[in-house]
DNA sequence: CCTGCCGGGAG
DNA sequence: CTCCCGGCAGG
């Protein structure tokens, strides 16, 4: 459980994702992972420009943490253990964060001045900080991402990768007929909520998508990542429907049934990343509004498009062409196709049913990459519409496992942070922050304290005078320790 | 044993 | 919530 850890989950997801969305390694991902946990607060996008904001999420509690720490003798306990019973709940990290900034600087070129520097600075713990940086942030994320790459649109938000490997055919072909049907009264221009963006209608939309509820599992910042995501701009397949409130761009396909599966497999796979080869299986999908039809040919899906969709003569073989634009190739990755049928557990994939199934804390994150990072091909979308609701769940079950995540509960007074190096630092952190609050383990009680406590101070006697905990016989309150 | 106080019950 | 107390655990 260490960065290493979290680097190889990663590359989990990249490695199921089919390496098509070319999300290479880690990196992006990586800062992903902590990036929503700093997103606690509006639409800040969310970079995966990795390395940057992976380390600025480090930076992200060190501020006051740093504080904290240089104002508290070292050694005394006394001051966390009073932040922590006054309920300060954002200086509780401080400790470690201190250490975080200490060491942060190292990985974190170029960072003390503003630009990214600001935002490293953003603390999750610290909303008022957050607030008061958030324009800074918003200056540098223009300093980190191209203006080309700055759109206008809420998912624009989410970044592609610069180094996305170029769409294939497939996206060309969309691409172009996106433009053209754009241009005439095409089904695709009828419905707003579909007006595909110029580029990769289906893939960057699933992109996008994927990314923020990606970035969302961490971040748990799901007021905007719903909201973001309801948007009719938001980019997405013409296969959208209306009745995909939460995720408009998953529909219940129910030509690809190798959906189930797929997800399930994402869900459960062995988070153990393995190189694989991708056996890349080409099939061909409808993009008529409301229509999923996936075919593994090209004349059969042109042969749905025209019959179906565009009412031509279902003998003739002839083709206008016409058809190409309604359909686009996608890619399916039948390694994790069949390995996800192999693996299909008795649970329902689209059943929120069992979050607990997922061993909460660590391998919360992975799953969501994987979620992410699966986004094979271009517009795949059914073959995530049936894993995203799930996703969907199981997201918000990281998510309520932050909310004690701000509260968690330092460590006891005795135990004393190890200034450590940043990759120890950061399990700390994760750990911190990924785990729920640990109950205080049964067994394990605060030390007794030294001081003398009012029993003893004014004796059974003067019971009258002591504080309200003593008579309580709970902990002191007037001597505490 | 004494002491501190957690956990839980009663009102 | 307040108030109380059984009972555990450290000394």
């Amino acid at each position: 459980m260490d960065t290493r850890y979290i680097l190889e989950q990663t590359s989990v997801g990249t490695r199921v994702g089919g390496a098509d969305f070319n999300y290479r390694p880690g990196r992006s991902v990586l800062c992903d992972t902590r990036v929503p946990t700093a997103e606690k607060n509006g639409p800040m996008p969310v970079y995966t420009h990795g390395p940057v904001f992976y380390k600025l999420l480090m930076d992200g509690g060190s501020v006051s943490g740093v504080k904290g720490e240089q104002t508290s003798p070292k050694g005394n306990g006394r001051i966390l253990h009073e932040m922590e019973k006054t309920g300060l709940g954002e200086q509780k990290d401080t400790g470690s964060s201190g250490i975080l900034k200490r060491a942060s600087p190292t990985h974190c070129p170029g960072t003390n001045g503003q630009s990214p520097g600001v935002f490293m600075h953003l603390d999750i713990r610290n909303p008022g900080k957050q607030a008061e940086l958030a324009n800074n942030f918003r200056a540098a994320q223009e300093w980190i991402i191209p203006p080309s790459e700055i759109q206008p649109l809420p998912s624009s938000h989410i970044p592609v990768p610069r180094n996305r490997k170029p769409s294939g055919h497939a996206d060309k072909e969309v691409m172009a007929a996106t433009v053209l049907t754009s241009l005439s009264t095409s089904p695709l221009v009828l419905n707003p909520s579909c007006a595909p963006p110029v580029t990769e209608p289906g893939s960057r939309a699933w992109k996008d998508v994927l990314s923020n509820s990606y970035s969302s599992s961490t971040s748990g910042n799901w007021s905007w990542d719903n909201s973001d995501q309801s948007v009719p701009s938001t980019p997405s397949p013409p296969l959208s429907n209306d009745t995909n409130k939460n995720f408009p761009l998953l529909t219940p396909g129910d030509d690809v049934n190798e959906d189930v599966p797929e997800s399930t497999h994402f869900m459960f796979e062995d988070p153990i990343p393995r190189k694989r080869k991708n056996s890349m299986k080409v099939m061909f999908k409808c993009l008529w509004k409301n229509c999923e039809k996936v075919l593994s040919t090209s004349s059969g899906i042109q042969r749905h498009v025209r019959t179906v969709h565009l009412g031509r003569n279902t003998d003739s073989d002839y083709s206008d062409g016409e058809e190409d634009f309604y359909y686009s190739e996608i890619e399916i990755n039948m390694d994790s196709l069949t390995e996800g049928l192999s693996s299909l557990t008795p649970t329902s994939p689209t059943t929120c049913g069992p979050p607990p199934v997922f061993p909460p804390p660590l391998t919360a994150v992975p799953h969501s990459e994987r979620i992410n990072m699966n986004s094979s091909h271009s517009p795949t979308p059914t073959l995530l519409s049936q894993s995203a609701p799930s996703t969907l769940c199981h997201i918000r079950t990281d998510h309520a496992y932050q909310g004690p995540v701000i509260q968690v509960r330092t460590v006891s007074i005795g135990e004393k942070r190890q200034p450590a190096a940043i990759t120890h630092s950061t399990v700390i952190k994760n750990h911190a922050l990924i785990t729920p609050a640990p109950k205080s383990a049964p067994g394990t009680r605060k030390p007794r304290g030294e001081a003398k406590k009012c029993r003893k101070v004014y004796g059974m006697e003067k019971r009258d005078m002591w504080c309200t905990a003593c008579r309580w016989k709970k902990a002191c309150q007037r001597f505490t320790d």
